[in-house]
DNA sequence: TGTACATCAGTGAACGCGCGTTCACTGATGTAC
DNA sequence: TGTACATCAGTGAACGCGCGTTCACTGATGTAC
């Protein structure tokens, strides 16, 4: 399995970060920090990807970024708008995957088989991403709280879609090659989903957690048969 | 909709537990509690109901339950084996939904039409318990810990089954009524599960966060045809 | 080019909170004689 | 039927923990003159 595409600042948490505390506090410097609000954010990415959404702990990531707990009132009203961020993030790394997915489809294809290729893309991309960075999925795709930056569209991937969009518009493409009636269309976003995001979830958290990855891959394949088929 | 089958302990918190504390104890007229266990048991029972598996605190469930915190160490290990008792208890509410729910299949149907409907009594039954139990539906498929009662196959319903039995259970008769080929029936469950179980997960957290009971059934029942055909 | 000053990022110390858990205890129950 | 006693369910008090958040502060930066 690839690894998955993301930005430079989501590689995994640096040896110099202790993971639990006990060091006082690495010492800097300048006493200015310079960029601590991405500091806190990439900490909180860290700590999300290590433990899922409850690991993004405030006064943890400053920690991490060397700086006294409330200096992150400088940056973020509080926990929640940190933890948001970090969402925001998670999400967009999501779409990022999909998209280069997507982008490794053979332009090649005849028109019906590389919408086809494109659906599939965006499914495995979604599974890939569940199973290589549960942390971050979960956070991504967790409950959000009742008092939750709620109404906004989902952070997006480079294309400005984010990945309820890069399906529905995979799906559009699917119809307009013909490979499904337009009177499906509506609405089969949240069929699709619904069978992906299950899977992915019965792989990291439920009866078939800890399936080695090439099983996983190839159920993951039978899945996309099924909605292929049923849609 | 229906409202779920449940055992009668499983009724919503009574008024005249306190939700938050402020009031001290309720007063008991025996120094022995009688039946603590099961009133802890059902507290957690309670707590899930109305917060998920995070809101099974032990100490509010002593609080509820009218004892001092530390005598629910009599009765369970530590905060771990009381959410682990809340979840099997929310697993064996789900399966019981289901029991319920097939029991309602009309047994003058056709086997073939029986088997389907079967399957379908399954997954819409899935699909109301977390419409309708979400706080508990959530406990009893979140994420475990690392050390949980893993292996232990999950608390049964009245037929002796767990919910994911019961799923299997149902796709066999299918099979036999020969509306599904047996070589595909290897693995199926995973596949229908993850539709059902991903849905579900849509309308309680996701993007269909809100939707009216009637959508979010016939949706449901829209998924059920795909996975019916897709099998 | 040099100095005064406003800004505001990060400091230091402290808060109250609720949690899980441990300790030594007390007193109701039920069994043995 | 009555009494002594062992059991053990629930008490009372306390612990250490880490959290989010607030307060008044200090000192580096950069702008105005």
């Amino acid at each position: 399995m690839d690894s998955v595409h993301m930005h430079a600042f989501m590689t995994r948490r640096s040896p110099a970060s202790p993971p639990v505390a006990a060091t006082p506090r690495p010492a800097r410097s300048t006493y200015r920090h310079g960029d601590l609000r991405r500091a806190l954010l990439e900490a909180g990415i860290a700590l999300a990807r290590d433990g899922g959404p409850d690991a993004v702990v405030l006064r943890e990531a400053t920690r991490r970024a060397g700086v006294v707990p409330n200096a992150a009132y400088r940056h973020f009203a509080g926990r929640p708008e940190l933890l948001a961020a970090v969402r925001a993030a998670a999400l967009a790394a999501v779409a990022e995957a999909m998209e280069a997915e997507i982008a490794g489809v053979p332009a090649t294809l005849p028109p019906l088989a590389q919408a086809r290729a494109t659906v599939r893309a965006v499914g495995t991309a979604y599974m890939r991403f569940a199973l290589a960075e549960t942390g971050l999925f979960r956070t991504a795709f967790a409950p959000a709280g009742p008092v939750e930056g709620d109404a906004d569209p989902a952070k997006a991937g480079r294309s400005g879609l984010n990945p309820f969009q890069l399906l529905g518009a995979a799906l559009d493409r699917l119809v307009e090659a013909g490979a499904m009636p337009p009177e499906r269309r509506p609405g089969a976003e949240y069929l699709a989903w619904s069978a992906v995001h299950g899977m992915a979830l019965l792989v990291i958290d439920g009866p078939l957690r800890g399936i080695d990855g090439a099983a996983a891959q190839a159920l993951g394949q039978r899945l996309l048969d099924m909605v292929e088929r049923g849609l």
